[in-house]
DNA sequence: TGCCAGGCCCTCTTTAGGGCCTT
């Protein structure tokens, strides 16, 4: 079965690293072309959101000192997810809070995240900008009421990540489109699309690819 | 002391710099 979880992160900042912690996460998980199931909750990190944070994603303190403990929450939804492989707008962001959040709770990913984002920027060339609202607009798909939620945004990217293998499946002639392909298509380079999924055909006909 | 994300991509590039994208 080719399912795919969709996730996204609302956070204190931009970096773990630096001590800022998830507030929210949402996971929507893609099966046969369409949404079949969602996990989304708050996170109680013991630490106060930033005006800022507060101000672009309506996310409180209060909000989050009424939620479930991070710890809790975290275990819940890689309970959700599983070893479903991963999909974020700008994946590089999402999988180090995914990581950190995991490894304060003992636990480690064992599955490959693709970027919805570099995958847009092969396969939507024309686009101006690639910010997950625009691009969502420019492909005249649904929208959600309120950005930067987390399971507005993962909807959001949900919906972009099903408009993106239609359109594989659509140029090259595909019946379906695994996060195998995606995973490549986001490191081909521009010209390199055709080839890369030459490849993947080929690897996917030996056996080489699980599907 | 001063600074503070980080990975990808483009170009006035490659011995680099700056913009984009995520919160």
């Amino acid at each position: 079965m080719n399912t795919i979880a969709v996730i996204d992160f609302e956070t204190t900042g931009l970096s773990p690293a630096r001590g800022d912690r998830a507030t929210e996460i949402a996971a929507v998980l893609l099966r046969d072309g369409q949404i079949v199931d969602r996990y989304q909750s708050l996170m109680n990190a013991g630490l106060s959101i930033p005006p800022f944070i507060t101000q672009l994603t309506g996310i409180s303190t209060s909000m989050v000192r009424q939620a479930p403990p991070a710890e809790r929450v975290m275990a819940e939804v890689a309970d959700f997810v599983g070893t479903i492989p991963l999909v974020a707008h700008n994946a590089a962001f999402d999988s180090r809070f995914w990581d950190a959040e995991l490894r304060r709770i003992g636990r480690q990913r064992h599955q490959s995240f693709v970027c919805s984002m570099l995958v847009a920027k092969r396969l939507m060339p024309q686009a101006a900008s690639y910010k997950l609202g625009n691009l969502v607009a420019m492909a005249g798909l649904p929208t959600a009421a309120r950005a930067h939620r987390a399971l507005a945004d993962a909807e959001m990217a949900a919906h972009l990540t099903l408009h993106l293998e239609r359109e594989l499946m659509r140029r090259f002639g595909l019946d379906s489109v695994t996060h195998e392909l995606l995973g490549r298509i986001q490191r081909a380079s521009a010209g390199g699309l055709q080839g890369c999924v030459e490849r993947h055909l080929r690897e996917r006909k030996m056996g080489m690819i699980k599907v």
